[in-house]
DNA sequence: TAGTTATTTAGAAAATTATCTAAATATATA
DNA sequence: TATATATTTAGATAATTTTCTAAATAACTA
């Protein structure tokens, strides 16, 4: 899960995470959203795919990119161990 | 939020936040449990600080860290919106 | 097949972050 | 007041990350 926050932890990774909750989108798509060029673009989503937060799937030319939330399960349950009261009796 | 985020992203950081989970330490009691040097861990404290994820609390010569849960909140709030499916006519 | 489009890979430069040692600050105590 | 303890600040170095340009790969199209 190491990946996954520090996939998490730029602001460019991030946004790229909420333009894919809208719908999939090809790495030229989401490129140019951007002012930034398509290899650094590129980079960026090949560390959200080392993370598991995304999938490709190659579609002819194209490269789709779509979100994948199994990891943001993981990473909900992790946070939620902190905001959980601990109950009395759940010493541990 | 971006400050949450850049701090969780170190794992040296996520351990401090859950040793503090456990009970309130002082700064000297987390360096210990670091194979590191106390500026060093002091620095990370700092960025924990900043970000909202602990407060301190001066108590005689000793500094008193803990958690501070309710950046926590907002973080979780993030990624339950991942999380969540769309509702049909909750199209935005 | 030659040219065009979409995307990635390679390698370097720039920016940021993590870590260290040495010194400073603040509090407690003999 | 002098000394010891707890922690931070300053400044330097090392490591990692971000971003770029140039080149490579792969799939379409005339």
């Amino acid at each position: 899960m190491n990946d996954a926050f520090k996939a998490l932890s730029d602001p460019s990774r991030r946004k790229i995470l909420h333009l894919l909750k809208k719908q999939d989108l090809s790495a030229g798509e989401i490129a140019y959203h951007f002012n930034m060029t398509k290899p650094s673009i590129s980079h960026h989503l090949n560390l959200l795919k080392q993370a598991n937060l995304v999938d490709a799937e190659k579609k002819g030319q194209q490269i789709i990119y779509s979100l994948n939330t199994s990891v943001f399960e993981d990473v909900v349950t992790w946070f939620m161990d902190f905001i959980t009261k601990d109950e009395e009796g759940d010493k541990r």
